[in-house]
DNA sequence: ATGGCCCCACTTTGGGGA
């Protein structure tokens, strides 16, 4: 691997954003947790890859997205062994999505609402423990949607009408809301690398882009960028064409706050070095602190 | 996207991903 591509946690935000130094919340009265977002791409293939990251990183809670498996078929034990309680909306073979916490916790929601039909296992929601209430928290895996011109575009867009309409229900409860996970849009121009070579995905379609800014609108807060505005700021490298070694990324791994979760936001975070593994996934973890009233 | 991969499944070939 290329050592000069390796910088490690890429450090997107600064100490105790938004408190002036010197007045930090005093000891004893806070309840810090962090919340990280990985799509896994096959929870099975990458198993030593996740329980290391687990180990060494220990975040409290993590949104898995692409498990690649039914609920039987996760391995859980390797990852309740480590502390974690386990709770999976799988399907076989693609898709699905998890939640890790090292508190226990209720999940909420599997699926998301509003089709019926729709078999695909893309949202899990939970509530967990944070400070002197929940925090609630969702592992989306949004639809890829290409090619354009099938009827994969269309799913995608009903997708996002439908997670828009529950964000807005999710929204009236006035809560920390963290809306965590593979949502497959690269909101703007600087979120890649080379954008002109996805005028034509899915991913960068205005349509695509215009209902991730209704998301934003409601009052959901992206969490890296309240942090930066830097343009070489990534989540997935292609396995194809040594994308990683090029720096060839895209930013499509979002955690989306509510203001009552963007208030607590302490330190946002791109495990980049993650990617340089063996048997890597294609995306990285993004990790965000909370800190809360205890 | 000069071409380059990877995971899963009724696996040696195709679906799906991004």
């Amino acid at each position: 691997m290329a050592d000069a591509d390796l910088s490690g946690t890429q450090a997107v935000s600064g100490t105790e954003a938004g408190r002036p130094a010197g007045k930090s919340i005093p000891l004893g009265l806070t309840d810090t947790l962090t919340i990280a977002t990985w799509n896994i791409n096959g929870v099975r293939a990458r198993l030593d890859v996740l329980t290391g990251w687990l180990k060494q990183r220990g975040p409290d809670v993590v949104c898995l997205q692409e498990i690649k498996s039914v609920d039987e078929a996760f391995p859980r034990e390797a990852i309740e062994s480590l502390g974690y309680n386990v709770e999976t909306h799988g399907q076989k073979g693609f898709n699905g999505v998890a939640i890790l916490s090292k508190r226990p916790f209720e999940v909420t929601r599997r699926g998301l609402p509003g089709d019926s039909e729709d078999v695909q296992a893309r949202y899990i929601e939970a509530e967990i423990p944070a400070g002197r209430g929940i925090v609630r928290v969702a592992s989306i895996y949004l639809p890829n949607g290409n090619p354009v011109g099938t009827e994969k575009f269309p799913y995608k867009l009903s997708w996002m009408a439908r997670l828009e309409a529950h964000a807005r229900a999710l929204l009236a409860f006035e809560e920390p809301l963290v809306l965590a996970g593979d949502y497959n849009v690269i909101p703007e121009p600087r979120d890649a690398r080379r954008p002109e070579v996805w005028v034509n995905d899915a991913l960068f379609q205005p349509e695509s882009r215009g209902a991730f800014r209704a998301l934003a609108a409601l009052g959901l807060t992206d969490a890296v960028r309240t942090t930066t505005d830097a343009g070489d700021v990534y989540t997935f490298w292609d396995y194809q064409a040594g994308a990683f070694q090029k720096n060839d990324g895209i930013r499509i791994d979002h955690l989306m706050l509510s203001a009552e979760a963007a208030d607590r936001l302490g330190k946002v975070e791109i495990d980049r070095d993650t990617r340089a593994l063996e048997k890597p996934s294609d995306h990285v973890p993004v990790v965000a602190e909370f800190t809360f009233p205890a």
